[in-house]
DNA sequence: AAAGATGCCTGGTAGC
DNA sequence: TGCTACCAGGCATCTT
């Protein structure tokens, strides 16, 4: 399933290989994914551009001149670049081609993805607090869109604005697991079930732990351990970045570096423990008891 | 109002 | 072999 690692070198891609090139065809094979595809969606996107392309979240946005084009990969959508003759794929939603002779393909086995679309009435708006430092940083290129699935998505967690104090601040009023409220995207945007595990490893933080307890050294430990697996992950992906050319792209990201997540009962890379499975609010969890204890204070008279 | 819990969408796969 | 249960991300909706 992409992840946000996944959604970036997404968005990389694209922005190497489609953007300003007119549009010439749009084919929209199954307009029912988690939402309809608009119906008018060829007629919007007919001799456009993309200008830009950018992500936030799990959502890419690809914006033209009179709208942006909201993409979400669901959980098996995949947006391959490939030559205008590439025979259909059996799972492939929708097709964009451009007069370059490349076609945008968006290949989706279970539809759990989303095509919609934003009127450029909606954008540009001043970016949100914290913001700012994304393109200063040039590692995303958010820019901010008024749409109801994008206004209460909480901070990017690549940016300066996610750092121990905003996430202190923030899980002191959440009683929930850690691991819970990392996945809440109203906390933090787009970490899902795999590096939510892998991040509290890092941190050696139990998953179990209320968000509410957590100490500020654990915050800034959280704070890093999230960057620097979403940045290991993202670097990864960018050496496969020629792939979306090529749609020899089958190999996922992050099958390599993962500490914890799948690896039930087997030893911990630290410390050999065997590796535990729980169930945390229907979401698979994994994390080590030794490197993880439960820290739940025993009170001795 | 805000936090938390639950249900839903699809289709492949594991287990019987 | 054919059936059922389960799982995934994240939004909608309901409850507290």
């Amino acid at each position: 399933m992409p992840e946000l690692p996944e959604v970036e070198t997404t968005c990389r891609a694209l922005r190497l290989n489609i953007l300003h090139q007119t549009i010439t065809k749009i084919n929209v094979y199954e307009p029912n994914l988690r939402w309809p595809v608009p119906e008018n969606l060829a007629n919007l996107l007919l001799g456009k551009q993309f200008l830009d392309i950018s992500r936030r979240a799990k959502y890419l946005l690809l914006k033209t001149d009179i709208g942006t084009l909201l993409i979400h990969l669901g959980l098996t959508g995949k947006l391959l670049v490939l030559p205008s003759k590439t025979p259909l794929h059996f799972h492939e939603r929708i097709r964009v081609n451009f007069a370059t002779q490349k076609s945008l393909c968006y290949i989706d086995q279970r539809k759990f993805g989303a095509f919609l679309w934003v009127e450029a009435e909606f954008y540009p708006l001043a970016a949100p607090t914290g913001f700012k430092s994304v393109m200063e940083d040039g590692i995303l290129n958010n820019y901010a869109l008024n749409h109801p699935l994008l206004k209460n998505i909480g901070p990017e967690p690549l940016v300066a604005a996610f750092n121990a104090t905003y996430l202190y601040k923030r899980a002191a009023s959440h009683k929930i697991p850690v691991k819970q409220f990392l996945l809440d995207s109203k906390n933090v945007a787009g970490v899902g079930n795999i590096y939510a595990s892998e991040a509290l490893f890092g941190a050696k933080i139990n998953p179990f732990k209320a968000a509410s307890s957590l100490t500020f050294a654990d915050c800034e430990n959280l704070v890093i351990a999230i960057q620097k697996v979403l940045e290991a992950a993202i670097f990864k992906g960018g050496t496969t970045i020629r792939d979306f050319a090529s749609g020899a792209d089958e190999r996922g990201y992050f099958q390599t570096e993962l500490k914890v997540y799948g690896r039930t009962g087997k030893p911990c890379y630290a410390c050999k423990t065997p590796i535990v499975e729980i169930r945390l609010g229907q979401r698979s969890t994994f994390y080590c008891p030794c490197c993880q204890p439960d820290v739940t204070i025993v009170s001795h008279q």
